[in-house]
DNA sequence: TTAAAAAGTTAGACTAATCTAACTTACAAA
DNA sequence: TTTGTAAGTTAGATTAGTCTAACTTTTTAA
């Protein structure tokens, strides 16, 4: 302002450190770039809500920084500088949602927008008690891996539920969109992270895939969600 | 934003929500008009650590949305909707600085600076939730009172250190400094809020107290500093 | 293979919060 | 009561982050 403009003057914005802007376009483009490599300056505008020219000026910003490698009409790719940013934000992000769940006992779908305000608090001593509070967690309510002080990650190996195979039983280990509707969908279909469940069928015709929830209730889940719900086999 | 003023994107800033600039000068002036009912611009700038054309303009802006009422050449005071907002500010950051101390077990003297961030966080259910976590806390690690959700404060009945009298046993419930070199140094004295101390001896030549702390030992505290510790009589 | 559409960039403007320099008002002391 | 100093204001500039409009490059698909 944060935006951090104004931020100036409250206790972020020392020494090299990014303005809360910066921050949230680095933990975009890491959030965006774990498939292809390459993340394009509309995909970030979408993301962000912002227009192109919006993007391209920050983006050369966060160059000249040494944050993002980046040429003109070429894709933005973080530096190892920006991935270490990067993880660092993420794992405030989701230290403080796990907190959120656990301590605070606030709903998993409701947490989000609490911690994308938590993730920008500059205190590695905060967020070390909170980690340890929470016993060093490894993952998320939404089952994301943590990153650990060191921007380490444990990795799991989970695949999208629209890629399961009929008759299978598999946990739900994550789900790839935070939006709250998302998540209130879920929960209105009786899921939650770490629920075991398993495949009926598949509809070919529509991608749709029918489970057995953890209360044996059967429900049908659109092509759009099972390729949003991430699972692990056993 | 800072600021949230960035803040525009992120949850912040929605309706007719300040800036986290404006609940920074909102609260400051709010803690200067304790006493003498109007605010200087002077004091406000030097507070702020900004010029004083700054504040003149700021407060035009929040004269114009009624968050404080002004003239030009006289001093600056809350309006009742600015009062509420001050209080509502003040409940957050002294909640977040109890639970600081209390669940993260963060120093009392170093969550002030935590909790100057914490206390920008927009979110009702957060706060609301840290206050039952806490027991709906009256006073925070300083010994200042927590507006409730209505801005209703508790207050106490204090009176300064330096108005005791020789031979009196209070309880030190309040600091009127949050600096940490401040706090830091009432440490070493083996000095905490909610301990009860006895007045040894006045020294009227220069203002110095000596006291008798928890721990039994005396020590001599300066004129500035009794100045700045408040005390519950019993 | 080329032309239309999509994606990206440049230029220029705007707003919030800040600053410095120059001017005005208030007030205190002679 | 005047006047010099301190406090406050106005004007104009600056920076971060954003925007729209106009232009350029890349991609796609005929």
């Amino acid at each position: 302002m944060n935006n951090l403009f104004f931020v100036r003057k409250f206790s972020r914005n020392f020494e090299g450190m990014g303005s809360l802007t910066e921050e949230n376009y680095i933990k975009t483009i890491y959030s965006l770039s774990v498939e292809p490599g390459e993340v394009s300056v509309s995909e970030l505008a979408k993301k962000l809500n912002v227009k192109l020219p919006t993007v391209t000026s920050m983006i050369k910003k966060l160059s000249s920084k040494k944050m993002v490698s980046y040429a003109p009409y070429r894709g933005i790719k973080l530096s190892e500088k920006g991935k270490k940013e990067a993880l660092s934000i993420i794992r405030k992000h989701r230290l403080a949602e796990l907190f959120l769940v656990k301590i605070l006992k606030l709903g998993w779908e409701e947490v989000h927008e609490i911690a994308e305000q938590l993730e920008h608090v500059n205190s590695e001593r905060f967020y070390n008690r909170i980690d340890e509070l929470l016993g060093y967690p490894k993952a998320d309510p939404h089952g994301e891996p943590i990153p650990d002080v060191n921007g380490r990650v444990t990795s799991f190996k989970s695949i999208p539920l629209s890629q399961v195979e009929e008759g299978a039983s598999v946990k739900i280990s994550a789900v790839g969109n935070d939006a709250k509707s998302f998540l209130d969908h879920l929960n209105s279909k009786g899921l939650q992270i770490g629920d075991s469940i398993t495949i009926k069928r598949k509809e070919s015709f529509d991608g749709s895939v029918a489970i057995i929830n953890k209360a044996k209730k059967e429900t049908m889940l659109s092509h759009q969600v099972v390729e949003k719900i991430w699972v692990d086999l056993y």
